[in-house]
DNA sequence: AAGTTGTTAACTGTCGACAGTTGGCAGAAT
DNA sequence: ATTCTGCCAACTGTCGACAGTTAACAACTT
């Protein structure tokens, strides 16, 4: 809830701020988080710094441990199977509405996006930036305001794990051909096999993160 | 994330509290968290309740406002069609994964609780705390944690829409025959079929709670 | 009378200080 | 050498007070 608006205040400002130490590997994994040390170095009260960090473990980017205060989590095979579950669940979901809802509009963004992942791969980029934008345009063919939001939160913890891998995206091919079939499927209006379809993509990503940790 | 776990100091607790309070229809829906008067009331200092605050806003069961505090959310049509958007696709995965991993033991158990239910409803009742145990049973069959964590995050904002609408759980045999309907499915190891049902029976539910209200 | 502006009271946002708990470390006993 | 015990430092949990903002009300203008 209300991620992007409550950006008022010391308090926002810091989920921002800390949400990016924790993303970019700067707090590594299994670190605990300091907060008066960490509150001197960002100039503020450990008060808005508190809530802050409650708000990320709510997001599950830190982990709470009564009196011991927060710490980013370490994620075994388990978690990531755990959390592949649970963002499985959510895209699968949001792919058969996407299908089911998508204008012509949507088509075309989408395909806008898969085509700038083409042409990027081609001078051997493939920034996780365009990847995340695919599965926005996605997200807002879907019209599920809800779903996107937890869909955003599961991303943004295997963001994390490829941080805590020290992983940079790789170039995957593979994925820009999953995401091009997918445009296919919602453009057919064929929920089923959207579902299907992502559900493939998301086990692929998935196992090809296990196996290059 | 640790929901259960932190239920240890004061604004642990007073996360119990609160969410009893809302849940309960005593802070009425739309209703404004006084922060002074509700942390006198509960004899606490400001720090911990804003931090509940905050926690019970990360859940939904609450609305945060720039310098205007907490409120309890208001949900149009628009809004409970959402709920159920995201209920629906996380439950349904949750059915998929029940049907593809449910022991013996856990298809007794859903029995057991079926059972529980209809004996209940010959009686003229039908506890909501009966149908809250059956989707607990299947959440435990399907043996996914983070999904389990979710769809009880999302079942409470039910909850709390049934709250704001003043009804008590209405005493449908339907929801029961559907129940089985759905045990027979997961003890086929259906999961197609498991999801289906899951989709048509939580279709069900949402509409009643529109038209009712 | 309607709209506008100045004022004010109530509330949230933030801070610094104090209290309580935890885990580690040093030292004694076996 | 090892284990147990008592201390201690560092940290989190909690509190009360101050600062900043908002929305409502009153007075004034047109």
């Amino acid at each position: 809830m209300s991620v992007d608006l409550v950006h008022t205040g010391l308090a926002g400002q810091t989920v921002a701020v800390l949400r990016e130490l924790v993303l970019t590997g700067e707090i590594a994994a299994g670190e605990r988080v300091n907060e008066v040390g960490l509150a001197q170095r960002l100039g503020i009260s450990r008060g808005p710094l508190r809530e802050a960090i409650r708000h990320l473990a709510s997001e599950g980017l830190l982990v709470l441990t009564p009196n011991r205060g927060a710490h980013v989590p370490v994620a075994d095979n388990t978690g990531v199977h755990a959390l592949f579950e649970l963002r499985s669940a959510l895209e699968c979901a949001a792919a058969r509405l996407a299908a089911a809802r998508r204008t012509d509009a949507d088509l075309t963004r989408m395909r806008e996006v898969s085509a700038a992942s083409r042409a990027a791969f081609t001078t051997g980029e493939f920034p996780y930036r365009l990847d995340l934008a695919f599965h926005g345009a996605l997200l807002e063919a879907a019209r599920s305001p809800l779903v996107a939001e937890q869909v955003r939160l599961a991303q943004q913890r295997v963001v994390l794990l490829r941080a805590a891998k020290e992983l940079t995206f790789s170039h995957e091919q593979a994925s820009i051909d999953e995401h091009d079939v997918l445009i296919e499927a919602i453009g057919d209006q064929d929920a089923d096999r959207a579902a299907a379809v992502m559900a493939t993509h998301l086990d692929r990503v998935r196992d090809q993160l296990l196996t290059t940790g």
